[in-house]
DNA sequence: ATTAATTAATCAATCGTTTGATTAATTAAT
DNA sequence: ATTAATTAATCAAACGATTGATTAATTAAT
């Protein structure tokens, strides 16, 4: 058939759609701002499927969740392991978490919405799960530094990780307050390289301010 | 009559308990996930009062968010015109913000969901309006900062401010990561008076190295 | 022939909003 | 001082529309 409109292999495709549709959806207007009509109208795919596929709207929402939830942690542990220094492991974990976070703009939305609000627990409780988890190791390197006498040692570690965190997630969930700052007209910008870079040499150049006993 | 129960001049009581409920519940759950019979069930006013005070949903929503946006700039101009030094000025808006926030946990929780969100454009650039008003005056304090040579000339300004506020309402905000990283049990303490304190100490002390020439 | 994928049609429940009637207080006229 | 008219506030009930979910029938591939 030229078309292949109706392939039975495509049930993965259709599957996949449904998850990307929703991704977008959600990210723009909100989980329950999003109906399941929504979602089958903006990608062509038969309502019923969601329950055929997921089971429910929910089981939709947790599906694209959990096959999102960023897998940073694998590379955080490479550079735990690693021989470089506490500082140089921090900054690393900046760069690598503001490109993972501007990689997936939509997810990271979506991210911050669930632990905003605090409908459906299991979904925000995994989410800070996998957030702590890799938390504990980025806390490994503040650690590392201070024993070493690289850091100071009056910071306070655990409030200036949240920080970091903070900063990132803010600028990709509030682009509206960034947007107004920099006199930049649409969300593209923001989004874009240049201003991810900035980001970055911001962040890493106030904790290097804020950390190093010997800022080089 | 001793009940007094549908006295006529209660109706502004109706009003309020109306405000208040709809900012508890959306804070907790989100304006989409919040019915207009959980508002008048949370409260025990009529249903239809919603339709009489604010015309709609949408309008008791938007009446929420002009009576709150927080009134800090008054504030914020009588330090301007002070004669404080820049650092002073920049140590008192932190505390100043802070404690706002604090004080309105419930409606800065719906504000961040607003400017998260996209729906409703009239909100977020509203909230968005005056935010960006505070964060003009609060630029002028860092830019007298660098002029008189207090501070460093060599920060990114707009990124530190965007910092400040990030770090501010993503406390409020994503509460469940703290929680998880002070390793607390109940939101009552991450909201509570040591960690508000302690956030402010923070965010003093880490603005004091990245931005002071000479930290004393 | 069996299986997996897809469809249109339909379900009860809930949504935001509106209705017409009722209450109690206020105002104006006698 | 009484009475009549007017007002704001409140109520239960119902509106049409939309929600998430399910059904049974159909299609296509093995």
């Amino acid at each position: 058939m030229i078309s292949g409109r109706k392939k039975s292999t495509e049930g993965v495709d259709s599957r996949e759609r449904l998850l990307r549709t929703a991704e977008q959806l959600i990210a723009e207007h909100g989980y329950d701002a999003v109906s399941t009509r929504m979602i089958h109208k903006g990608c062509g795919v038969n309502i019923s499927m969601i329950s055929y596929y997921f089971g429910s709207k929910e089981g939709l929402f947790r599906a694209l969740i959990e096959e999102k939830v960023p897998r940073i942690r694998e590379k955080l542990e490479v550079l735990r392991d690693s021989d470089q220094t506490p500082w140089e492991k921090l900054s690393k974990t900046i760069d690598l978490y503001v490109d993972r976070l501007f990689e997936n703009i939509k997810f990271t939305k979506v991210m911050g919405q669930e632990l905003s609000i605090n409908a459906r627990p299991e979904n925000s409780d995994f989410i800070v799960k996998h957030i702590h988890l890799n938390m504990v190791i980025i806390l490994s390197f503040f650690k590392e530094g201070i024993e070493k006498g690289d850091f100071k040692s009056n910071i306070d570690v655990e409030m200036t990780l949240s920080s970091i965190f903070a900063i990132i997630f803010q600028w990709i969930n509030m682009s509206a307050i960034g947007m107004k700052l920099f006199k930049v007209e649409d969300k593209e910008t923001v989004y874009g390289l240049d201003y991810r870079d900035r980001l970055k040499r911001h962040l890493i150049e106030m904790m290097r301010s804020h950390l190093l006993v010997n800022p080089s």
